[in-house]
DNA sequence: CCTGCTAACTTGACAGTGACAAGATTGGAG
DNA sequence: CTCCAATCTTGTCACTGTCAAGTTAGCAGG
C-alpha cells in the first residue's frame, strides 16, 4: 500500500515542514525537495502550491504576521500594557522563529503577494494599537508615534540579537524575563 | 593576451564583490561561481581562498566587526556619547549593509572561525565602551550593564528594520537623523 | 642561471537544487 | 455516469557547491 495520490492537506504540511527546517538550519539551507521527501511527496509537488520557494517563503511570512497580530491582541485584550506587548512580541520570535527569520528579510520574500500584505496591515494595526495606549509621560516627551517606533526597534532588536546568540549570558535563559529587563528602562517612569 | 595565472590581490577582490553582490540581493542570492566570474577566475578559485561558502561568509562578517569596531572607537575619539555611538552603529548599518546582513546570522557563519572571533571581541570592547561613559541618571536607575544591552537592542532593531524597509516614511530618508529621534527617547533626561 | 618547492589557480567531475513542461490521477460537481 | 479542474508525478535542464587532480607562477637557495 503506498500513500494516496493526493495528500489532502499538503499546504499546511509543507508549511510546517518549512518551519522545523528553517528553526533547524535558517532559511538559507532550506531546500523545496527536503520538504517534498519529508512530506512523502514528489520533488515538484510543492511548487503547485506556492509556485516558487519565494512564494513559499512568503506564505511562511504571511503566517507569522498573523500569529503576531493574534499575540498582541491577545496580550491588549489580557489588559496588558505597552511593556507586556514588548514582552509578547519577544514571546513570539522565541515561540516561531522560523516565521520571524524570514518576515523581515524582503529579498526573500513576494513583497506584492496580497496575503501577505494584509497579514502585514493587520500586525501593523496591532502594533499600533498595542502603542496607543502608553501615557504621554511615560515616552519622556516624544512624540507617540516616534515612541512607537522607539519601543517596536528595541523589541525588534532585543529578539535578533537573542535568536542569534549575541546576549551575554548575564541575562539568564529565559527570554521574556530577559526581554522585560532589557525594555523597561525605554518605559520606566522614575 | 589573457589574465595572469595569479590574480595578485583575488582575496580582497571577492570579499569586495561578494559584498557588492549581497547588497543587490541578499546573502542567500549570492553565488561563489557569480563571484569568481565577476573576477575572472575560474568557478574554484573561491575555496582555494575561503574553502567554503560559509568560509567566505564567514571573512565578510569578520570585516563588518572590525568596520564596526573602527566606527565606534572614532566616535569614542571624537568625544561623541551614547547617542552618538547609536547613530554610529546605524551609520555602519546602512554604509556597509551586506557586512552587517550577514554579521549576526550565526547559521551562515564558521562560529569557531578564530579571525571572526577576535573581530567579535574587538567590536564587543567597542561597544562596551561606548556605554560605560553614560551616567547612571540617564539610565533611569537600571544598572549600566542592562542599559547598555537596551541601548544596542534599540539601536540593532532600528538598523534592521530600517534595512528591511518596514520603517514608515514619517521619518523621512536620513537614517542617521531618524535614529536619533528614534533612539533619544531611551537617553533624553526630561 | 637553474633547480625545486609551495602557494595560487585551473580543469573536470559529481550529487543536489529550483524551475519548467507534459503527463497521470483523483475527487466532486452537474 | 461523465467530465473537468485541481492535485500530484515524471522527466529534464541549467546551475550550484564541493572535491580531487593537474597546471602555473613566484621565489628562495645553490
Amino acid at each position: 500500500m503506498t500513500r494516496p495520490y493526493h495528500h489532502g492537506d499538503l499546504r499546511r504540511t509543507l508549511l510546517a515542514a518549512a518551519a522545523e527546517a528553517i528553526t533547524e538550519s535558517g532559511p538559507a539551507a532550506l531546500s523545496l525537495r527536503d520538504l517534498a521527501r519529508r512530506a512523502g511527496v514528489s520533488h515538484a509537488a510543492p511548487a503547485h502550491h506556492f509556485g516558487d520557494k519565494a512564494g513559499l517563503l512568503t506564505a511562511l511570512a504571511a503566517e507569522g504576521f498573523t500569529f503576531l497580530a493574534d499575540e498582541l491582541d491577545r496580550t491588549r485584550a489580557a489588559g496588558g500594557g505597552v511593556l507586556d506587548a514588548g514582552v509578547a512580541y519577544v514571546r513570539f520570535a522565541v515561540a516561531h522563529r522560523a516565521h520571524f527569520a524570514v518576515m523581515f528579510q524582503p529579498e526573500l520574500l513576494n513583497g506584492s503577494d496580497p496575503e501577505l500584505r494584509s497579514a502585514q496591515d493587520r500586525a501593523s494595526d496591532a502594533l499600533r494599537d498595542a502603542v496607543a495606549s502608553v501615557q504621554e509621560s511615560e515616552l519622556r516627551g516624544a512624540g507617540a508615534r516616534i515612541a512607537g517606533l522607539s519601543a517596536w526597534s528595541i523589541v525588534h532588536g532585543f529578539a535578533t540579537l537573542w535568536l542569534g546568540g549575541a546576549l551575554p549570558d548575564v541575562l539568564g535563559d529565559d527570554p521574556e524575563e530577559a526581554a522585560r529587563q532589557v525594555i523597561r528602562p525605554l518605559f520606566a517612569r522614575d
